[in-house]
DNA sequence: TCTGGGGTCCTAGGACCC
DNA sequence: TCTGGGGTCCTAGGACCC
């Protein structure tokens, strides 16, 4: 038997989501790349993770290394950025604050993503607001989007893959479901990934429909409960509900690629201490604790001629921290356990996992003083930092030099914090 | 030369207990 | 001498998402 939970009430949910969201960001800012083609690279210009129509036109595919798009890009004259999370953060909380206007029930599911539940509407009125809600977005904040609208949210999401690639805005699924179905690859279904896709296509489920018609036994079976999940939901059958509240994270992990390889135990030491930084920062901000801490480091998985390593070390902690100065001592230990000498490495990062709420966590007799003292010195930190900047306060293992930290040659260097970057208007 | 980063959930299998 | 079986918990690894 399935236990598989679901409601049959009626149910309507719309899924926002920004067009080329990163693109579009860095063309706020520029009114001269309006129409030109734009694409943004992820961190240490590694890939193409944002493309505007024109560069998607021009046969840029997404997640493709920036090096083996690099001529293509020049030739066609296309607009290169490195990405500037914090700009798409702040836009992307500027959109999830109209779209709160449309509904009290929004789920922000990614930094350009959202559902929001509309039940609550009456059929006949669902485009016309879906409508609005584009316009809205588009005049409060400059960011266009796609909607989708349908009865659960992996319908909404084959709806809004419509209204993307139809460019018509707005796609409400109602009329001529099995027709749409049938036209919907399964690979582009969500939740159904590369080695799901390749078991369906074996099974002879070529397109959402066919994922739609056969049974949850089989589905559950072959796959696991949420595949049932996805084929249940492509029936109208809501079995994933909106989560309204951003639940706080279980693991925090800040790692990066290093801007080019690194060899000495030293340099891996500044960049797993600022790492733990970041990482401890972050959780102080949701007032978490870590009770486990993970550090790992690898070489370069694509380069074929050198030896690859990787591996990782976790350390459980006596008592749960969210202390920087305790938590890099571990980590400098770890990072010890693993470091092998001889090769070049290419990333290193850090994960801080187990994580509980700092009000629950039950008090160990030896450590309140203790715990008083860091907490106030935290907070001292945290605070300087969001007031003066990043690394106004930092810890000398640090490191000043950073000779291994990330490329961003193409930054644009918007800060939305700051009236400098903010677009001049001709009249 | 140059290939991102940060999450979640599920399952199988081992350890351990009675 | 016979060498069980059911339950729980934890972890690593895999799959998925954006």
């Amino acid at each position: 038997m399935s236990s598989i939970k679901y409601t049959t009430k009626k149910n309507i949910i719309a899924l926002i989501d920004c067009n080329s969201f990163y693109v579009s960001c860095e063309r706020l800012f520029k009114p001269k790349i309006q129409k030109r083609a734009v694409v943004v690279l992820s961190n240490n210009d590694g890939c193409v993770i944002s493309r505007s129509q024109e560069a998607k036109d021009m046969g840029i595919k997404m997640g493709e290394p920036y090096f083996k798009v690099k001529k293509l890009i020049t030739r066609n004259k296309i607009e290169v950025y490195s990405s500037n999370y914090a700009l798409y953060g702040d836009i992307s909380r500027r959109v999830m604050k109209v779209l709160k206007t449309f509904s009290p029930k929004v789920e922000i599911y990614s930094i350009d993503e959202a559902f929001i539940d509309l039940s609550f509407m009456d059929h006949e009125g669902i485009e016309e607001y879906g409508r609005q809600i584009r316009s809205r977005i588009l005049r409060w904040t400059g960011i266009p989007t796609s909607v989708g609208i349908a009865s659960t949210k992996t319908l909404s999401k084959v709806a809004n893959h419509i209204a993307k690639k139809e460019k018509t805005g707005v796609v409400y699924l109602k009329k001529d479901i099995d027709e749409k179905l049938k036209k919907f690859p399964i690979e582009k279904v969500w939740g159904v990934g590369k080695q799901l896709s390749k078991f369906y296509y074996k099974n002879n489920i070529r397109n959402a429909y066919d994922l739609k018609n056969v049974s949850n036994t089989w589905v559950k079976k072959g796959t696991n409960v949420l595949g049932a999940k996805t084929a249940m939901e492509l029936r109208g059958i809501p079995c994933i509900n909106l989560q309204m509240e951003q639940e706080k994270r279980k693991n925090c992990c800040v790692s990066r690629s290093f801007g080019r390889k690194v060899k000495n135990i030293e340099e891996l030491e500044e960049s797993v201490v600022t790492h733990c930084l970041n990482a401890a920062e972050k959780i102080r901000a949701d007032d978490q604790l870590a009770k486990t801490i993970t550090v790992f480091i690898r070489t370069s998985p694509f380069d074929k001629n050198k030896k690859y390593y990787s591996n990782s070390k976790t350390i459980d902690l006596a008592i749960p921290s969210s202390n920087s100065i305790e938590l890099i001592k571990n980590a400098v230990k770890a990072l010890n356990d693993i470091y092998k000498y001889g090769y070049s490495y290419q990333k290193a990062g850090i994960i801080l996992s187990n994580l509980k709420d700092a009000k629950q966590n039950d008090r160990n007799l030896l450590t309140p003083l203790l715990e008083n003292k860091s907490k106030k010195l935290m907070r001292a930190i945290d605070y300087t930092n969001s007031k003066y900047g990043r690394y106004a306060i930092s810890i000398a293992h640090a490191g000043l030099s950073k000779g291994w930290k990330m490329r961003r040659e193409h930054s644009s260097r918007i800060d939305t914090a700051s009236f400098d970057s903010l677009p001049i208007i001709g009249v």
